[in-house]
DNA sequence: TGCATTTCGTATGTATACTGTCAATCTGGG
DNA sequence: CCCAGATTGACAGTATACATACGAAATGCA
């Protein structure tokens, strides 16, 4: 009801609030279905969260603290973003002051990724919200049946990404 | 292997081919699982479906089809997009000649939306291509499992859409 | 060693998504 | 009938996503 984008897109019964009763053939849709859980998993974490950390640069973020001196592209392989995609992430995350850039003295085509110490505070900022995010997703299934739903997430990305 | 967004993304093996071994706290990420499918969904659209039709206008097509002479508004409500985001959608169907906008003479706000003789043979020959990318996503699970994950997927949406 | 191939980060163009804002328009209460 | 408030579609601004292409740089193989 209050919720923010449910104003925005008019309070016309959507097809979610019968599923039996709707005729949309959208219903039997996977793909679409995984498309409106990834929207509600953004809102929820903007809502949770806040707006100074998106999904993706916490995602980012994560990585890089966990691998310290990975250049871009090995970034990217790791959360499985675009090459192109990445570096408008690290610009943003490095105009806050949480990602550094530096040039490898190896290889001068690697931008060596690292964590400073304002940006590792905002991670411990935000891990905990990150956290209450994931159970708020998984909230309305029965506990038994959250962890059967990661289970096949991760069967399905194995299966798909190789 | 000879996956798209793998060459791209780079060889350095990813969080799912050991998810045991790993050390990544994004494993337990639900929020990330979903974007990640979402991503492999809409991958296997275009290399299935082609180019000519993204998933998000086809979902748009389908939605018009079926309820002729709703505005942009109602539509959004319909599928869960944005007002802002269906008016570029529909702008580019009807670049293609796939939906018509029509001004309403009783509310001189809305634009009445339909779909074209053209728009609907492109929909009738898109569909099946459709219905193979929902069964090559699911095809990882289990024939049992298959069913149960979309009605988690349901019952998710069913709570946080309300 | 020399050069074709590959990789890296970046830039460009297209397509979602969503926030905020605006003008035009409709609706309800007085 | 008139005006306050709500709705509609459009637009600007920000942030993913991805294909393509480019220069710089590393690599491999003859």
């Amino acid at each position: 009801m209050s919720r923010v984008s449910a104003a925005r897109a008019g309070h016309e019964t959507p097809d979610y609030a019968d599923a039996a009763g709707s005729d949309l053939r959208l219903l039997a849709m996977p793909g679409h279905h995984i498309r409106r859980l990834q929207q509600v998993a953004v809102r929820l974490f903007v809502e949770t969260v806040g707006p100074e950390l998106t999904p993706v640069q916490y995602a980012a973020l994560v990585a890089i603290a966990q691998r310290p001196g990975a250049g871009q592209a090995a970034l990217a392989a790791l959360i499985g973003y675009d090459r192109a995609t990445i570096g408008g992430v690290i610009d943003r995350l490095e105009q806050k002051g949480w990602v550094e850039r530096k040039a490898s003295p190896e290889d001068r085509r690697l931008n060596l990724l690292s964590v400073t110490a304002q940006g590792r505070e905002a991670l411990a900022r935000a891990t905990p919200a990150v956290q209450a995010v994931q159970e708020k997703l998984l909230e309305p299934l029965e506990v038994s049946e959250r962890a059967q739903f990661e289970r096949m997430c991760l069967k399905m990305l194995a299966a798909h990404l190789g």
